[in-house]
DNA sequence: TTAGTTTAACTGACTGGTTAGTTAGCAATC
DNA sequence: GATTGCTAACTAACCAGTCAGTTAAACTAA
């Protein structure tokens, strides 16, 4: 009953994304991911190095292949706000394509990234660079004001993950409490986020004065740094 | 050498934070957690139920404390943009007092609140409602347009716990990578997330041409619902 | 004042169960 | 007959939770 050994690794490595998503990289155990796949355990074993590198696998496909799409977009002829546009959809697309990232990621970033290496986080930072590419042709084509691409990143980035890594919890609440959490389809999410980038981003948008002198009731900064 | 209880049991709840925070839930051993606390690991079944009551001990006091807070915005006589703001300075405040909560809750968020029970749930609620008065009266006194609570909750909540939970991560890319992630202060991040919900949620704003037909690529939705 | 009693805070050593990783070997195909 | 895909059974370490017992302080009775 032999297979073909990319049948069996895709397998292993469908298996282990649904675990960690679930349970965690900690919670997750190699002999539930076996099962998962229809294997022994010791198949883990003999086509990945250990439990870290099966993982760190499933964390660089993807921003592999994030780092691809996102790289087409900052080549194309679209002008820049279609391409932030374009940005946040290759970033919806992932999270519903594979449902088991924001969960993943979450964590992830949650543990400080301490299992990430040199070559995951250069192939992270390729993403990273798409954006600020877009951003900066934004800036000297007068549409965009400048802003800081490591705050709009986490601005990008961070409610795609939240908003498809919570459905569960969101789902709980409305159910099960006084919370009147109508369910919100995640087409609509994304239209009120691309809206909102867009706002932010725009050179005719200006911030409410009431935020403007940027006061903060504790301890002086050392490098304010606006986005 | 015996102390105080209260001491005792706060020592315990303290370097619990710290190893939740650090490993996660699965990750962190009582045995560490004792250990962290200075005493042997049957202390902790001596003041706390199991792993998991210690563990939701932690989160409770935290929404316990928000929910406190967040009423006493909404029962103030400050305007809405103002609630709007001192809403987020209370939970980038909670961020900063109690740094251990933003990896703890994104963690549980991606784990889809599985280890909440009914009454941690509860007090979650609280806070919810506690911003959706706050829009309902912006929207009554007609500063802000409607928005959908649920949406506005996750747009707020998720950049402060993205932020404070990232900051190794951003760290880490800064420091070994090519990424010119220099690092944001946590007055600058807060004065942008208020520039940009007040940006949001004010009446004057209109969302920008290209985003107004909320059109998408893949299949057609069930429910829209626009924030 | 003190000897005796109770109680709360605390620990070392254990148990039963689980886990990541290994190894020796089987079976199908080329 | 050699290589590839695969497994049963093992090991060594670890982990949550238990328990019998210790210490020191607080209380009580004479």
């Amino acid at each position: 009953m032999k297979r073909a050994a990319g049948d069996t690794r895709g397998a292993i490595l469908a298996a282990a994304a649904t675990e960690f998503a679930a349970r965690g990289f900690a919670g997750a155990s190699v002999d539930d991911i076996a099962a998962g796949a229809g294997f022994n355990k010791a198949m883990i074993y003999y086509h990945f190095e250990s439990k870290k590198e099966l993982y760190l696998e499933i964390i660089r496909d993807v921003f592999r292949f994030m780092g691809a799409r996102t790289g087409g977009i900052v080549t194309s002829d679209r002008n820049p706000g279609a391409k932030i546009e374009a940005f946040i959809d290759a970033l919806d697309d992932m999270a519903e394509s594979r449902p088991y990232i924001p969960p993943i990621m979450m964590r992830e970033m949650a543990e400080g990234a301490i299992r990430l290496d040199a070559e995951t986080l250069k192939l992270m930072a390729g993403v990273f660079n798409n954006l600020r590419l877009i951003l900066e042709e934004g800036a000297r084509k007068g549409v965009f004001r400048p802003a800081n691409p490591v705050l709009t990143y986490f601005t990008l980035v961070s409610p795609v993950i939240f908003f498809r890594a919570t459905a569960p919890v969101r789902a709980a609440l409305g159910k099960s409490h006084v919370v009147d959490a109508r369910l919100i389809d995640a087409p609509a999410f994304v239209a009120n986020l691309k809206s909102a980038a867009l706002t932010i981003l725009s050179v005719g948008a200006s911030p409410p004065a009431s935020t403007r002198p940027a006061r903060r009731r504790s301890r002086p900064t050392r490098s304010g740094d606006h986005a």
